[in-house]
RNA sequence: GGGCAUGUGGCGGAACCGGUAGACGCGCUGGACUUAGAAUCCAGUGGGGCAACCCGUCAGAGUUCGAGUCUCUGCGUGCCCA
């Protein structure tokens, strides 16, 4: 009779099923939130992909860990919104035009219809009738109109500034997009150009963006301390010094008001207005100031601070400092950047390590009006002294500690009225204009008469041209004639359209809010039904986005929040999870590398359930794991083993029903349904906890089916046995969804797994009768004595004297005293 | 240089509260089944020792009846900021 081979016959088939499941789920649409249900909502996101052309397993692990939350927290009676999108703009659709001649639209289609087709590989329960493309008209027509909201408050301007220009991607870059001094696409060294672009005012929200971080304690303290320092809020004095000879000032800020008496230059960057006035009450050194500012005009922010060394040219005009009225030279140095502050700063070579080595370099003297507390006589310096201590040499205020001088410099000042004591941020405008095609057009035209004119809603979406020409030179809009001819919406009379397209984390920073009403045509979204939704109750997403994609949104949330547009916290992400990295043999999977694994690739050696499982089993998610060969086979096996000890009882286990727990006969079946309820426990624990450590969860499931299949071997036909078996595809479901619906419809279920109530811990199924009692003295392990639990600890110092390995150690001492942890341990001090 | 993480078998990791260190998986060893292999199943697997026992969570010190867990010092690794 038995012919076939037996290898093939009883192995899970992952091809057949997975792929079928998949198509039911989808076809039924089991996953689809829907608004104003009466259980509690729960909005589970993963930050939107770019569509960049192929997923791998790096991908995956993100969105099977947010899928495994998405399941359980269904399971677990919420109302789920689980959506998936596409971060369609950006640079590479036009490299691809530029390299391959493929336009960027179409080249963007392909590459999301090839994700999707791939996400939907991967068994993740997205709701697909929401899923959102940042490229369509549709949605970047509310980037438009919401830009255009910013405009009207005064949040959107226009102004010539130093930018960072990346020449590789022919660009302007935002700040947090240039950290370092590098484009963050390409790695390429920016550059400095003066232009005239677009901002987004988010200096204006510094203070609650840093603020209301307090409030943010379930996200990961490491992304909360980036943002901080980003912001980089400074309490300080902000005061004039006046110039020699002129009725200019020249503006500083410092934190250290405490030194004021220890000025011996005033540094200016290169750009500072000032510098021509001072140019013209002291020409001789016109040429020598120009040539200097010329060699750093491109020059980027890394090179000025701290590639190239201090270096500044003497103006030959003077400065007087407003409290010792001495005269101090001003110098246009490379190391103060306009854009910061006021674009000057007072040198205090004594107290400031940069003024020190400038100080040295070019011959200056070095003052010293800080001593450290507990000196009483200063020594020559050999470096700056930083810190803090009592004032020498400082008029009036000699004596005084820092903090106190600080204080009184600051009130005198303010007398004098030159001075005042003022907050300073790190963070500067966010700088949004792109000179690239593939982006949302800024929506403003610039007329003759009128000027700077905004596009009026009811001509929204402004379309970007599907016929440009894209070479990588220039922008492709700019060129475009038809495009940036315009009538002005005021006058009628001829416009020139604006021609920069927007950062495209424009789009990111409030795309998690049409995920919530994603069709609606006649709004952004409707607050209603946005409220319904938000916030975000579990974020997950890489660390990466720190201060880029995660401080904007923050930015936006708040002003839509002020806008009434969503009432409830003006936070968008109540918790936040930072995945870590998948790499192959110690390396970042990348296609430059060619070690990347990807999806397809996995799925179809390996099975959609056993990726997941691998994915979730190899470390806690928040560390960085290795693809190996070895780990995923581990879980097809579990698959397997899940599989045969399921499936040959099917039927007859859909009658031992689930709501209650079946007496166990022996201690086997006892151990069993432990088992089986030890892992919902852990599953449901990692969840609510939102420790989300299945891989502690997984290998509870594996005990699991470890005990169902010892058991398997024996009982076959007990309640017990067989309420394990029914249990096992609802347990399981949230990490191998397709295997569990496959058993699940053996059993002669109609309906899907997936909208079954994961079961509840039984309490008494977690009772053990016997536990093991360790027996100490002196803190060292003698013996160890099973006993039941629940033992007073009169029995169980009489059961350990009684033990042999106990006795000798206690060699007739005397027993000073006992610590007794009921059930878990008896330690006897002898001595 | 400063700050924050982190360090456990051959490997990934578990031990969430200070209370049996090494769950679970991988790998490895031996066995069963097989013409053979694959698959599967069974047993073993921190180190030392014939044993009883001894030693073991980066190193050293401390607190404690008891430390992988808490404190301090040092070293290594990672990240963030200079």
């Amino acid at each position: 009779m038995n012919t076939t081979v037996p290898a093939q016959r009883d192995a899970y088939d992952f091809r057949t099923f997975e792929r079928a499941w998949q198509e039911r789920w989808e076809r039924e649409g089991i996953f689809a939130a829907r608004a104003g249900d009466k259980r509690p909502k729960y909005y589970v996101l993963v930050m939107l992909p770019y569509p960049s052309g192929d997923l791998h397993v790096g991908h995956a692990k993100n969105y099977t860990l947010g899928d495994v939350v998405a399941r359980m927290m269904r399971m677990l009676g919420y109302n789920v919104l689980h959506p998936m999108g596409w971060d369609a703009f950006g640079l590479p659709a036009e490299n691809a035009a530029i390299e391959r001649g493929v336009h960027p639209a179409e080249w963007t289609q392909a590459n999301i219809a090839n994700m999707r087709r791939q996400t939907r590989l991967m068994g993740t329960s997205y709701d697909w009738t929401r899923e959102i493309s940042t490229c369509d008209p549709e949605f970047y027509r509310w980037n438009q109109w919401l830009f255009l909201r910013f405009y009207e408050q005064g949040l959107a301007y226009k102004r010539e500034a130093p930018v960072n220009w990346c020449p590789r991607d022919q660009t302007v870059l935002a700040n947090e997009q240039a950290e370092g001094g590098v484009c963050w696409r390409c790695g390429t060294a920016v550059e400095r150009r003066n232009l005239s672009q677009w901002f987004l005012k988010i200096t204006r929200y510094a203070d609650r963006l840093l603020q209301d971080l307090e409030n943010l304690t379930a996200w990961p303290e490491r992304i909360r301390t980036i943002q901080r320092n980003w912001i980089g809020r400074s309490e300080g004095l902000t005061f004039s010094f006046g110039v020699e000879n002129s009725d200019a000032t020249i503006s500083v800020f410092t934190t250290r008001a405490d030194t004021l008496f220890g000025v011996m230059y005033i540094a200016v960057a290169p750009e500072h207005p000032v510098v021509e006035k001072l140019l013209q009450i002291a020409p001789k050194r016109r040429k020598s100031v120009e040539a200097f500012r010329e060699s750093l005009k491109s020059k980027s922010e890394l090179e000025r601070t701290s590639l190239m060394q201090k270096q500044g040219v003497i103006t030959g005009a003077y400065a007087v400092n407003p409290l010792s009225h001495e005269r101090v030279p001003i110098y246009v140095t490379n190391y103060v950047l306009s854009d910061y502050g006021s674009g000057a700063v007072m040198g205090v070579p004594a107290h400031d390590q940069r003024d020190f080595e400038f100080a040295r370099s070019h011959k200056l003297p070095i003052a010293q009006v800080v001593l450290p507390t507990g000196l009483v006589a200063q020594a020559p310096l050999t470096e700056a002294y930083l810190g803090e201590g009592r004032l020498i040499a400082s008029g009036d205020f000699t004596g005084m500690s820092s903090e106190r001088a600080r204080g009184a410099i600051a009130d005198r000042l303010a007398a004098l009225g030159c001075g005042d004591r003022t907050v300073q941020y790190k963070i500067r405008d966010w700088l949004i204009s792109r000179q690239r095609y593939w982006g949302t057009p800024i929506p403003i035209v610039y007329c003759e008469r009128d000027g700077e004119v905004p596009v009026p809603d009811d001509q929204l979406p402004v379309r970007l041209p599907a016929d440009v020409e894209i070479t990588g030179e220039g922008s492709p809009l700019a060129r475009d004639v038809r495009f940036v001819h315009a009538s002005c919406p005021k006058c009628g009379g001829p416009a020139r359209r604006e021609t920069d397209t927007m950062d495209t984390f424009f789009e990111s920073s409030w795309y998690y809010l049409r995920y919530t009403d994603p069709n609606n045509r006649e709004q952004m979204f409707l607050p209603a039904t946005a409220n319904n939704w938000m916030p975000v109750d579990q974020y997950i997403g890489g660390a990466e986005h720190a201060v880029l994609h995660l401080l904007y949104s923050r930015f936006f949330y708040k002003f839509m929040h002020d806008e009434g547009w969503v009432s409830g916290p003006d936070e968008p992400f109540t918790r936040l999870f930072n995945q870590g990295m998948v790499l192959l043999g110690g390396q970042k999977m990348s296609k430059s590398h060619g070690n990347v694994i990807g999806i397809d690739d996995a799925v179809s050696r390996y099975g959609v359930d056993a990726m997941r499982l691998f994915l979730l089993y190899a470390t806690p998610p928040e560390d960085t794991m290795d693809w190996t060969e070895e780990g995923v086979s581990g879980r097809v096996r579990f698959v397997n083993r899940v599989w045969r000890a399921c499936e040959p009882f099917c039927r007859e286990a859909a009658a031992v029903p689930l709501d209650h727990i079946p007496a166990a006969a022996t201690p086997e079946e006892k151990a069993l349904l432990r088992a089986v309820h030890v892992a919902i426990k852990s599953a449901v624990d990692e969840t609510e906890s939102r420790r989300m450590h299945y891989n502690v969860t997984i290998a509870k499931l594996d005990e699991y089916v470890n005990a169902l299949t010892a058991l398997g071997q024996t009982t076959q036909t007990s309640p017990a046995f067989l309420y394990a078996v029914h249990a096992l595809p609802v347990v399981v479901a949230p990490f191998a969804p397709h295997l569990a619906e496959e058993l699940w419809h053996r059993m002669g279920h109609s309906s899907s797994v997936h909208i079954e109530r994961y079961p509840e811990v039984d309490q008494t199924a977690l009772a053990v009768e016997e536990i093991t009692l360790v027996l100490q003295v002196n803190g060292k392990i003698r013996a160890r004595i099973s006993t039941r639990p629940g033992l007073d600890e009169e029995s169980a110092f009489e059961l350990a004297v009684a033990q042999p390995g106990v006795q000798t150690h206690l060699d007739g001492k005397e027993v000073r005293k006992r610590i007794y942890v009921a059930d878990r341990l008896l330690n006897l001090v002898v001595g």
